[in-house]
DNA sequence: CTACCGATTGACT
DNA sequence: GTCAATCGGTAGA
């Protein structure tokens, strides 16, 4: 018998650096039922991702990194495991970056369900209602005050800020596939991931449930 | 320097 | 459903 223990696994610790090493769409179905967590001053915040876009680095003229590097995208193009928060119409969106081989991915968290720190994500947000404190990728970074500042912020610390493992009790999640929201070009990619059927996604109601196929 | 615009949101018809 | 506020990034003069 084992003289000593693996070490203790709590479902509050990071998703290690090699969940974000892959193919950009397998990560951002695997995100989904995942828990993002963020600590401060005021207390934790967590929520469970329902929605996520993938950007990809090749074929994708919506992704940010389509045309370079620039200033504002540079954490795209860094190690994978890293956030990329950017600005847009005076509010941010969250993003974690995905495989350095395709320099350039990244997966956009679009919508939690709130778990945790519901008061805390009232207060910042100035709603009561549970469905205005993070349907949406500019509403849950305010509910969890991440702007600009976190951008290239290492996601694998596993403080401050973080994606941990799904929570074992945790109910199986039906995927749904869709364009992706708010962007013109590419419309014949499937590139948005979502809970199928949860309310707290994001976007017009019917693309809250997958299509009969 | 100016002009344009977007991976949004919230208010309103 | 429609629509305008909002402001940092980017391109171009």
């Amino acid at each position: 018998m084992p003289r000593r223990q693996a070490p203790s696994r709590s479902p509050d610790d990071p998703l290690p650096a090699s969940f974000y090493d892959r193919d950009p769409e397998l990560v951002a179905l695997d995100l989904l039922g995942k828990r993002l967590i963020r600590d401060s001053d005021e207390g934790r915040v967590e929520g469970r991702i329902v929605e996520v876009e993938a950007y990809l680095a090749s074929g994708d003229p919506a992704c940010h990194a389509a045309r370079g590097e620039t200033r504002r995208n540079a954490s795209m193009f860094g190690p994978p495991g890293r956030a990329y928060v950017y600005s847009i119409h005076a509010r941010y969106c969250f993003n974690a970056v995905v495989q350095p081989e395709q320099s350039g991915s990244a997966i956009l968290i679009r919508a939690l369900e709130p778990l945790q720190g519901l008061d805390i994500m009232r207060a910042r947000r100035g709603r009561d209602r549970l469905l205005d404190l993070t349907r949406g990728p500019a509403r849950l970074c305010e509910a969890f005050a991440i702007d600009t500042g976190w951008d290239s912020w290492d996601l694998c610390q596993g403080n401050q800020l973080w994606i941990a493992h799904e929570l074992p009790a945790a109910d199986q999640i039906v995927v749904g596939r869709s364009p992706r929201i708010g962007i013109r070009t590419a419309q014949d990619l499937l590139l948005r991931f979502f809970a199928d059927g949860n309310r707290f996604v994001s976007g017009p109601r019917h693309t809250h449930t997958r299509p009969v196929q």
